[in-house]
DNA sequence: TTGTAGGCGTTATCAG
DNA sequence: CTGATAACGCCTACAA
């Protein structure tokens, strides 16, 4: 590079606080300077470095985004909803992959912390770590708004965007009911993460309202991964009295519910009922109808996107209490939460 | 925020300089005014700005990464790679996504000039863009190394990691004819993109070699999307003498094709054979063994940032031939390049 | 081994 | 409306 804005100025034989001036769309300038410092600024192919700009200005239009793992759709979605909303209002975005490791996370927060960004879109690894809780916090207090996306951190402190875990859960769960599903597992998320346990808490909800004794042996703890949920599947369809109806709490989860039951000749909707979280597009291609709680993901990352915005616009007023939004679940019968009630042994 | 490099002087009773040094790791530190230092730093919870480092040293750890779309898995994949690489050897990503659209390509490539970059990781959209080609050998120019990923840019004056499209897919159709196929269909990737061309010229290859003349019924204009594919499909069938196989040039068309066969009740691999370009992770879960040319996508990221690092850390010599890389493919077959021959007429 | 001082490219505050 | 000039936070000769 080299050419900067002195290289302007002397072109345009003006002073570099009247490029400065034309650059910045001030009003104090005269057509006639303003015409010739562009030209000079086209001639020149100038472009002024956003480093001195933001060290100057001690404002950077620069945010982050921790991910736990780019390769899930799911996150991939949200990154495409900020992404649209960042474009929308001229914010650049440093992603970080986490790949859901707490060290990285920290380590990335400090990268996050030299390039003084202005904000922080965050979906942590872990709930419940403490010095990623530390880490943000502090960021808030030096006037860094941070913004969890569908996973919360300790005593939610900060502002959020979440979807209604649990009634959604609690409605995919409701819906097995009064299909006539007493045996009902489910196929837990991690206990560190939020959406976890309010599906959970949404799972125990449903039995309890319809007078349900809550059996153990029908619940198998997960981790939003595939495998681990075809094994799950093993040991639920090979019990004496095996469950009628599976909630999967994640879209990978559900794969691997799918994948045992095909392997294992279960027709979905027939010999086993299956209500998934997270909608799985591909499925439709492949002709497999899943029931979901299904919620606009592009849609958290926009709105966790413009919630940080507003922070941002207005910094000073920390003290606003944390907002945190839900998005709505819906969910969506495909047929497989049906069954040949004659299989099961009521 | 506030707090600089001279507070930390300061508390540790010495000079900025010194610090600085401390913070660079300069070997010629007494070990006790270093320990001095350190304390301070931890006590006021100092972290340099990368900001002011930058524009003082003129070097940035920040490289950027211009997508088409990220929600596409392929792409999340070589995201994927790239992190890992990028973040091995400490740099950080600027993600931006193009959507597919030139002018935002255009703007992204003014922002990523302003924030002086140190590199740039981009997936064209359109391969014969203009602006897009002037912008890039502009960069290149001025120091900042640009590798491409998966598709190129007119001339090939950039290094660039891809992938062996022409003989993944002339392997593809290869495997079609020795199967006894006859009347090969393709649905075509885009004209502007160079893995669109490679894999139409792989498939002219195959045809030529086997002296099959090419039957322009046969192809199908695509756009790497499923919709398309799928209406491409609905054509092909209806012919008086369909297609007995097709070769589908990217993932997203696979689930077109996919889709149709399952909703006319066509069985893939006995009444019509597919071939696709891409794996699809999912098909397996749900039981569909579609064969398909593979390749490392989060190798191909790896790859490119690896180019990138190396070209970043040996600037000046610029005139080096462009460094071009081809990912091995690999065809694996599942079973759908079958087909029970009766129903073709030869 | 340590300190001084100038520069990196902008913006912003004053005068004029 | 325009031009000096002092920050912004750090690095790096050059001196000491």
């Amino acid at each position: 590079m080299g050419i900067n804005i002195y290289d302007v100025a002397q072109n345009a034989k003006v002073s570099s606080a009247t490029v400065s001036r034309v650059i910045n769309g001030s009003p104090h300038v005269r057509e006639e300077t303003k015409a010739k410092v562009m030209q000079s600024i086209k001639a020149l192919g100038y472009t002024p470095s956003a480093l001195a700009r933001n060290l100057s200005t001690g404002d950077t239009h620069n945010i982050g985004f921790l991910v736990p793992d780019i390769e899930n759709p799911f996150f991939s979605m949200i990154l495409s909803g900020i992404s649209k909303a960042a474009d929308e209002y001229g914010y650049n975005i440093f992603i970080f992959n986490t790949a859901d490791d707490a060290g990285k996370e920290c380590r990335f927060l400090e990268a996050a912390r030299a390039e003084r960004l202005r904000g922080l879109l965050v979906i942590p690894v872990d709930s419940r770590n403490e010095t990623t809780y530390k880490q943000l916090r502090s960021f808030v207090q030096d006037g860094v708004p941070v913004v969890l996306v569908d996973r919360d951190l300790r005593d939610g402190r900060f502002d959020g965007v979440y979807s209604e875990d649990f009634f959604g859960s609690m409605q995919a769960v409701s819906c097995f009911l009064e299909e006539g599903h007493r045996r009902i597992a489910i196929i837990n998320g991690p206990e560190n993460s939020r959406p976890g346990n309010e599906r959970w808490r949404g799972y125990k909800e449903a039995l309890s309202k319809w007078e349900i004794p809550l059996q153990m042996q029908y619940v198998k703890q997960g981790d939003f991964h595939q495998e681990r949920a075809y094994d799950a599947m093993a040991e639920l369809m090979c019990m004496e009295h095996p469950p009628t109806a599976v909630f999967s709490s994640n879209n990978l989860t559900s794969l691997g519910c799918i994948r045992y039951a095909l392997e294992h000749g279960l027709s979905i909707g027939e010999d086993i009922s299956l209500i998934g979280f997270d909608d799985i597009e591909l499925l439709q291609a492949v002709g497999i109808q899943l029931s979901v709680v299904d919620r606009d993901t592009s849609q958290m990352g926009w709105k966790a996107m413009k919630l940080l915005i507003r922070r941002m616009h207005k910094a000073g007023e920390d003290d606003t209490a944390a907002s945190e939004i839900y998005m709505p679940t819906k969910l969506i019968l495909r047929g497989s939460e049906k069954w040949r009630r004659s299989h099961g042994t009521v």
